[in-house]
DNA sequence: GCGACAG
DNA sequence: ATCTTGTCGC
């Protein structure tokens, strides 16, 4: 299955023009919660891994039924690195990957939880949002450190938690998704907005610090002993 | 010029 | 991200 993009550009570029091409698809980002979780019937994990050295990018994608955040299907793809790893352009160096794997699938999915940055970016396009807005499916952004943004700690309980603010903007969530356990970074990548991110994050997350959906395609992405594909 | 810096 | 074993704690 080819996936139809919203908004195609080049991969191999420089560093002067990834940013342009950043600054012009971040106008697209839109940060209205369009998702009904009742009307939810599946979400994908995406996550990348490397292999031979770094040589070799290995991205997956891991669909989840919602909200039972059953495995229902997944698709790996394998894809030579020619872009090397920037703070702020990492998607420059994922995606490719990530796209080629989304054509495994046997239909799209309706939201992406991916590792990494929403619009908690330096120009406010991290992967999920660059993903999103790619595809024009809701997206949003799961990392477990900050890339910028400054915040409060928020408070111990799982649930619990505080926004990420650069200056007077709100660019993400500070949210604690276990008691106890270091909080994680999450913001808006596409078509969904700082309450709706929160929400879905949540209902997405089990018994560990990480959601479902991202703890599978991490999986499917880094462990050897899933070293097929399909 | 000196730090910070997703994965 | 990746290179890598055991270990402390709930």
């Amino acid at each position: 299955m080819s996936i139809p993009l919203h908004h195609a550009h080049p991969w191999q570029v420089t560093a002067k023009e990834a940013f342009e091409i950043q600054h012009r698809l971040a106008l697209e980002v839109r940060l209205e919660d369009e998702i009904k979780p009742d009307q939810l019937h599946n979400v994908a994990g995406v996550d990348v891994g490397f292999e031979e050295a770094g040589s070799i990018t290995r991205a997956a994608v891991a669909v989840l039924a919602f909200p039972s955040l059953e495995l229902i299907e997944y698709s790996i793809a394998r894809v030579p690195t020619s872009f090397p790893y920037v703070p702020g352009l990492l998607s420059f160096r994922e995606l490719p990957a990530v796209l080629q794997a989304l054509e495994g699938l046997s239909r799209l999915p309706e939201l992406f939880l991916c590792d990494g940055q929403g619009i908690a970016h330096p120009r406010r396009l991290g992967i999920a949002a660059h993903l999103g807005v790619l595809t024009d499916i809701p997206s949003i952004g799961v990392a477990k450190t900050r890339l910028t943004g400054r915040y409060e700690e928020p408070d111990r309980e799982k649930g619990d938690w505080s926004p990420l603010l650069d200056g007077k903007e709100r660019i993400g969530t500070v949210l604690r998704t276990r008691t106890g356990i270091k909080p994680l970074y999450i913001s808006p990548g596409h078509r969904v907005g700082h309450p709706g991110s929160i929400e879905l994050t949540l209902a997405c997350t089990g018994r560990y610090k990480l959601p479902e959906t991202t703890r599978w395609a991490h999986r499917l992405a880094s462990d050897k002993r899933y070293r097929q594909s399909q």
